[in-house]
DNA sequence: CTACTTTCTCAAGTGAACTTGAGGTCAAGA
DNA sequence: TCTTGACCTCAAGTTCACTTGAGAAAGTAG
């Protein structure tokens, strides 16, 4: 097993091997759009050394709780057919970093309110408004709905 | 409408109400032993006050991403045909804090990680093994497999 | 050229966590 | 008594994020 045809690209398998991803997943992702396969004369898909560096970004994304629908919104920043460069990985980098912050606030708050409600014996959402403080739960998917989550992918105005 | 029939008990509607969660969400978990409604002797369900603190207690689990499964795990220390008390709660809050700032702990770091990685250009995990660290993935579901996860519920020695 | 591995497509299956729908029951009010 | 609304069960459907399987073609090694 030599290096891929064509320069510098990469097999899927190969591309498997790297970012710990089934052949399975990757095809998927790349029906999905979350990362743009060129094809061989024979229409295998090659992929670019820079789309390890986007599959690895929706696992540890997906990791945080976001769905592949706001991950691809992320990722739509990035350019598709050409490499993408530090400018562009550092503006995913700023959006993401927020939504992390973000996250680990929300968690923060959580403990604190569990401290005080838990602890006190008066954990319910009846009792102690502050899980929910006002903000509307607007969920498209799967699972029952409450506040502390918030999603990614409406920052692009 | 007045109030239910016996003494103290919650219609599954009241419930729903109190809670945010839907009727047929309500109805899955008490299918799946989340919690424990008891019978009228007409067949309606009915609910101690404190389920509602346990239906609280799911959904805010389940934000945070543990499965009902895990949640499951956690709510099994509570006594189910009793009112848990504050002792009952107090143990599972101190499980649920730590695993909440296991949680944190892990954003963080990945926060910091991705300053570095994300930032300076080498988000990869072939090039970064950073975010897997030496640590073994452990799943069963749905989704790719990385490590920032880590499951509750195997607390119960 | 043959054998073998890798990859391909497309359709269908999976598991989690519910929701929806059909058809039926129960209890309170007009 | 009749109706209405809330509740019941059970089966099937839904979404997400994939995986599995069948059948075929591509590329490599001998």
């Amino acid at each position: 097993m030599s290096i891929s045809p064509t320069k510098g690209l990469l097999t899927i398998g190969e591309v498997a091997n790297r970012t710990g991803l089934a052949v399975s997943a990757i095809r998927y992702y790349d029906d999905e759009g979350l990362v743009a396969a060129r094809r061989t004369p024979g229409g295998k898909r090659m992929f670019l050394r820079s789309d390890i560096r986007r599959l690895s970004f929706i696992l540890i994304a997906q990791q945080l709780g976001f769905s592949l629908e706001e991950i691809r919104a992320q990722l739509k920043q990035l350019p598709l057919e050409r490499t993408p460069n530090k400018r562009d990985w550092e503006k995913i980098s700023r959006g993401f970093r927020a939504h992390l912050d973000e996250r680990i606030g929300m968690l923060e708050r959580l403990r604190d309110r569990l401290d005080g409600c838990i602890g006190c014996g008066c954990l319910s959402l009846e009792t102690c408004k502050l899980y929910n403080p006002g903000d509307k739960a607007g969920q498209t998917g799967t699972g029952p709905r409450l506040v502390v989550k918030k999603s990614i992918g409406d920052t692009a105005t």
